[in-house]
DNA sequence: AACACTATGTAATAATATAACGTTTGAAAG
DNA sequence: CTTTCAAACGTTATATTATTACATAGTGTT
């Protein structure tokens, strides 16, 4: 029985944000998420930055850059947010964290002769899905 | 004797902007861009981001997602823009474009289980800079 | 000239994000 | 239990980033 576990370490207001991202078959924009939830009493646009903010640095929700738009962590690797790869279809917009040891392991271990050491690194790739390949 | 090539398929507005941002050592934002080219007669936001557009379908610029700033190319791999990488200093802010082809292999070839093929792709690495590391 | 295409100018507005301030809450220490 | 401190909250206003919409002007081709 999945989800059995609630999320206590979260406040009122971030777990009604979480709630929102998580339901979602896609990537869910700030001012969409105030919206809905109005209705829940959170009424300014400060009250959801916060909670996103906090979310993303738990590690719960990630940041599509492109897309100003945000997604639940899928990965359960990054509990600490702080190596993240999504696939945006270009078509269909769908967005997909990608969850990849390899390219993991080779953006994790990455050194370029800069001498710059990198703790964390977002990749967006772009293409077609599968559906949207055949049409 | 650099330089010498005038980018004769730039329109006015394009060539204005790419100015700006090619000479700037750091990733310039729309707004700056604006205020700066004013006295050119460039008056409105759109004017900018209708070069900033071009610009970028060009490869001439890229887009740091992260920072909605945008710099000049300085790969001359990337004349068409489409696989762009780069690494972000926490501190200083300071962005420099990568190009390692170690890293572009890799990542022009990266397929995962989804299917989804990948014809694009923009990676932020962030971390410290040699300066900033020392500090 | 007629056409298609790209670029331009301009005003208005939409969408995204933060600053600043005071108050409340909740956990931990005394 | 009360003091304390940091985190979270509520609210107003404002800053920043980006687009829509529409009218006009240049550019090259047939
Ligand atoms: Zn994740
Ligand atoms: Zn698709
Ligand atoms: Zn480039
Ligand atoms: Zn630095």
């Amino acid at each position: 029985m999945a989800n059995m576990e609630k999320e206590y370490n979260l406040s009122k207001n971030q777990q009604i944000v979480f709630d929102i991202i998580e339901k979602s078959s896609e990537p869910v924009k700030a001012y969409s998420i105030l919206f809905n939830v109005k209705k829940k009493g959170i009424k300014a646009p400060p009250q959801v930055y916060r909670a996103l903010e906090k979310l993303i640095k738990l590690g719960k929700i990630h940041k599509v850059e492109s897309k100003n738009a945000f997604v639940a962590c899928k990965s359960s690797n990054c509990e600490v947010s702080k190596a993240t790869a999504f696939s945006i279809c270009e078509i269909c917009e769908k967005v997909t964290e990608i969850a990849n040891n390899k390219l993991s392991n080779f953006l994790n271990s990455f050194e370029d002769k800069s001498g710059m050491k990198y703790k964390k690194y977002n990749l967006e790739f772009f293409g077609l899905c599968k559906k949207c390949k055949k049409t």
